[in-house]
DNA sequence: GTTATTTGACCATC
DNA sequence: GATGGTCAAATAAC
């Protein structure tokens, strides 16, 4: 955004002195242009994160019942085995309850290396009043267990379409679809960028900025310095944010949304993305850059 | 024998 | 007190 504002003076002063050509002057505001969507959909990517629970998780430290880390998702068992979806990872039911209101027990399971790796990921599973052929799956914490990757790079269960709906512990429905899951992540990131207008083609400025080299070479470096707990997420992310890109396995697509690996190690901390705690924001392109008062300085 | 599942009891929260 | 979540002993499966 510094970049963007630093360009909106040049061209100001260019306007100014009316010693530039319109063309120039179209390619600053062009470049002014890239600037703000990028940072917006850096921001805009964040919100994403935190809505799901997390790969990156930044800042949420503690406990793993935290409500913003639940995430839900709805799968149709007929694929599935005996009923139960599998998701990638290896979960152990350590309780079943009777719902109030519900038709069908709701099952809770815990990660099979709680004990072992002291993982504390949970999912409840319960069968939906409306369509028992259809599960739903609500996770909870984060898997911080190493799990064997061929493990997780199981068939994609099918899951079943359905609208966003609001619900309580700030869980998500996931949208996806039989055509693909590089489908499914593209809807689930449409819907926490509504006001993009896709149909003049300025949506795709999302999936370019994740793209973009500066882009991914700045939230990737962090590898450089030993390690590769962003690097891998925003990989992923990449991978996501590219509609009928490469088709991601679900599990990879779990793995982002209930990620491992310690907060604490992020080389670039709480304070780094601390700047990116805003939730999510509703960016809106006829931001008023006419406005001589946001350039001021 | 080991591991996973079942199920009633217990606990926390509202 | 009702409800949802977890514990742990009993049981089943391998």
């Amino acid at each position: 955004m510094a970049r963007g504002k630093e360009l909106a003076k040049q061209l100001r002063n260019h306007l100014v002195s009316s010693s530039w050509s319109r063309k120039t002057r179209e390619f600053l505001v062009e470049k002014i242009l890239s600037c703000y969507q990028k940072s917006l959909a850096m921001l805009n990517c964040h919100a994403f994160v935190a809505e799901h629970g997390a790969a990156f998780s930044i800042g949420t430290s503690g406990s793993p019942r935290n409500e913003g880390d639940a995430y839900k998702k709805r799968v149709n068992s007929d694929t599935g085995l005996e009923g139960q979806p599998e998701d990638g990872y290896s979960w152990r039911k350590y309780g079943q309850k009777d719902i109030l209101g519900a038709s069908f027990p709701r099952g809770y399971y815990r990660c099979t290396h709680c004990n072992v790796q002291g993982c504390l990921s949970t999912k409840q599973v319960q069968r939906s009043d409306q369509d028992p052929s259809v599960v739903e799956v609500t996770y909870h914490g984060r898997h911080t267990c190493i799990q064997a990757r061929s493990s997780a790079i199981s068939p994609a269960p099918v899951v079943k379409e359905e609208p966003p709906k609001e619900t309580t512990n700030r869980q998500e429905t996931l949208l996806s679809s039989k055509r693909g899951l590089g489908d499914d992540v593209f809807s689930l990131l449409s819907f926490s960028t509504p006001t993009v207008d896709s149909e003049n083609g300025e949506g795709d400025y999302f999936v370019d900025a994740l793209m973009d080299d500066r882009f991914m070479d700045t939230f990737s470096s962090p590898a450089a310095s030993g390690s590769n707990y962003f690097s891998l997420p925003l990989d992923h992310m990449a991978n996501s944010c590219a509609p009928n890109s490469v088709q991601m396995p679900e599990a990879i697509l779990t793995e982002i949304v209930s990620a491992p690996t310690s907060v604490t190690k992020s080389p670039m901390g709480d304070a780094a993305f601390s700047a990116f705690s805003l939730g999510k924001v509703d960016f809106n392109l006829d931001f008023p850059f006419d406005n001589p008062d946001f350039f001021h300085d």
